[in-house]
RNA sequence: GGUCCCGUAGCUCAACUGGAUAGAGCAACUGCCUUCUAAGCAGUAGGUUGUAGGUUCGAGUCCUACCGGGAUCGCCA
């Protein structure tokens, strides 16, 4: 999948190369004036100065050396010195034809392993709106970055190691003394079922929490039932053990709900035994020293403009960190994986926890220097009020509450736009599924990575405007059409003056998923088949296609809309969203 | 206080990392269903890009100052 900005940027630049300029001065970008013309390049006004010339003239010198060829129509020099291109009609067609259409399968390997670390679940606590976005981001990377060829492992990384634990297990044991998890004597063995369900733990974190926030000796006996976790003490292990079951059985559904896959389903416990190796190999390196009572690893550098605290591999308390499991994780995923970059997709305020992580970790060489780490940061969902979101009741909205609720939405409409709809009530609960998990995926993935977005309910059920049922609509209508044509001679992409815009979109999607590859962006894709699909609607409404008498044409339109059908269908499975039949 | 981010249409946000006439959606207004799904299409209106300077052929984008908002700065995650 060559881009065609590629190809054309080969040709100019070669021709500033010629004039003993920079050849990168030839790069060629889409038009943002496609009045004028469908490329651009602004190199020569770049090289006014270096050259000493007027840009004008450079521009006219480069294009004198610039052999149009089959490829392009126009070459001319426009305001200040910029170079507009546009292609010949066949070109632009062959370019679709060849490079777009029929791009269901994935780009070659490239031989890159990335891992990447989003979900982020804590255990002992239901899951709610704030676990969307980076499920919702991170699996689409995980697929894009798929498709581009990358070996990816995607991993849940739960939260099942932490304070929290402590805190849930010493409020369990000041409601439930008599628990045989709490006896030091108990010998066991414990029941199997698990005292508590999923619904248990919406009282008891926010109970735990509360009370170490009021009580000082709450918080404290919290740490010390942490770190007798952490040492595996018999019944808070079996206890923590059933946490474990419920939480994941919970995750799972949550998960699947929305479409978001993993291939790993791991957590900080799990690294558990390598952190006393790995501390003691930090200790012998003279990586990690004690400090304040704390092991630590400075990572604060000469040079730094702002303040890096160390990372604490062991509180004074004994217990172990966030970044210890952290460190400990990339240990195990160097082992086992050898990734050449590991994403995070995690809030941005854990920045500079994660800055911490990556010097520390690459100061002692766990990991090689040479692998990239990234923390592909996203912003806080705040309320309509501008600060982090809560519900009325001044808690956070259940996960299952948000799809549920989409879902009722979608319901509703069906039955109001088509009242006498021969669905079966199966096949509408499955449009009204696919609709509204499209609605909060989209409006979620369409927000900029990095900065915070507003939370607003109304928008993320909205199936109005730019969102994921307008996507899925303009899908269907295609697909409705396609089944009314019955069989017809399928052609190439054929471009006209009504399927110009339409071509020249679809030649942009190999930029599009390289954008997304190199900045971690999902939105930039949102954006790509938003105009994709708008496009397709002004093409449908100018252009009735079923009774179109000429039946080459016909053809030619009922194949464009079976590419287009494609490349929006593609691209909606890159964000994990599936597409009705009919809706 | 140090560091970093943000301020664009009434609202929510874009703008390909310095390019031409700053674009979408929502809300408002006007048209369009005896042609393929109106969850749609066409159109109108809406802007001194927080303010003031600067850098240059060119600034929403870079620099400086100020105003306003936010994040973060050692034993939570």
């Amino acid at each position: 999948m060559k881009k065609l900005t590629d190809i054309l940027s080969e040709k100019i630049g070669a021709a500033f190369a010629g004039l003993d300029l920079p050849q990168e001065l030839g790069e060629v970008r889409f038009s943002d004036r496609p009045d004028l013309a469908q490329f651009q390049c602004n190199g020569a006004m770049a090289a006014a100065k270096q050259a000493g010339r007027a840009p004008r003239d450079i521009a006219t010198d480069i294009i004198a050396k610039i052999d149009k060829g089959d490829l392009i129509e126009t070459l001319d020099i426009a305001g200040p010195g910029f170079i507009n291109i546009s292609l010949t009609q066949n070109a632009l067609q062959n370019y679709v034809n060849t490079e777009i259409a029929g791009l269901g399968a994935a780009l070659p390997e490239n031989g890159q392993t990335i891992v990447l670390d989003y979900g982020g679940p804590n255990v002992g606590k239901p899951m709610h709106v704030g676990h969307l976005r980076s499920a919702i981001i991170g699996d689409t990377l995980r697929r894009i970055l798929s498709f581009a060829g990358y070996k990816t492992l995607g991993d849940v990384h739960m939260g099942d190691w932490g304070t929290q634990m402590g805190m849930i297990l010493m409020e369990l044991k000041h409601q439930y003394p008599d628990w045989p998890y709490f006896d030091a004597d108990f010998t066991g063995p414990y029941p199997e079922e698990s005292p508590l369900s999923i619904n248990d733990f919406e009282q008891i974190y926010p109970k735990a929490s509360k009370a170490c926030k009021e009580d000082e000796a709450r918080a404290e006996e919290a740490r010390a039932a942490t770190v007798e976790l952490q040492n595996k003490r018999a019944g808070y292990y079996a206890l923590w053990q059933h946490f474990m079951d419920v939480s994941i059985a919970a995750m799972k559904e949550n998960y699947a709900a929305l479409n978001v896959y993993f291939d790993l389903w791991k957590g900080e416990s799990d690294v558990h035994d390598l952190i006393e190796p790995m501390v003691a190999q930090l200790k012998k390196d003279g990586h990690a020293v004690k400090d304040e009572g704390a092991l630590v690893i400075k990572v604060a550098r000469n040079d730094d403009t702002k303040k890096f605290p160390p990372l604490i591999l062991y509180k004074k308390d004994g217990a172990v960190m966030y970044g210890t499991t952290d460190m400990a994780t990339l240990v195990e995923r160097m082992n086992l994986y050898a990734p050449d970059k590991v994403v995070y997709i995690v809030d941005q305020r854990q920045h500079l926890h994660f800055e911490q992580v990556f010097r520390a970790a690459k100061q002692s060489n766990i990991v090689p220097q040479k692998v990239e780490l990234t923390h592909a940061g996203f912003g806080t969902m705040n309320g309509t009020d501008g600060k982090p979101f809560k519900t009325r009741e001044g808690g956070v909205m259940k996960l299952e509450d948000l799809i549920d609720m989409a879902f009722q939405k979608a319901s509703a409409k069906i039955d109001a736009v088509n009242p006498e709809s021969d669905f079966s009530d199966e096949e509408k609960n499955a449009i009204a599924n696919a609709v509204g998990i499209a609605a909060i995926k989209f409006a979620d993935l369409q927000n900029p990575r990095q900065t915070d977005y507003v939370f607003d309910l109304d928008k993320l059920v909205s199936f109005e405007g730019k969102t994921g049922p307008y996507i899925l609509y303009q899908i269907v209508r295609i697909k409705s059409m396609l089944r009314k044509a019955g069989g017809f001679q399928k052609t190439d992409f054929t471009v006209d003056d009504n399927t110009q815009n339409l071509a020249l979109l679809l030649a942009q999607f190999p930029n599009v998923i390289d954008g997304v590859v190199q900045g971690y962006t999902p939105h930039i894709l949102c954006d790509f088949v938003y105009k994709l699909a708008q496009e397709f609607g002004r093409f449908y409404a100018a252009n009735p296609i079923l009774v179109e008498k000429d039946e080459a044409k016909r053809n030619a339109y009922l194949s464009v809309c079976a590419i287009l059908e494609d490349t929006l269908s593609k691209c909606m499975e890159l964000m994990g969203i599936d597409i009705p039949e009919r809706m």
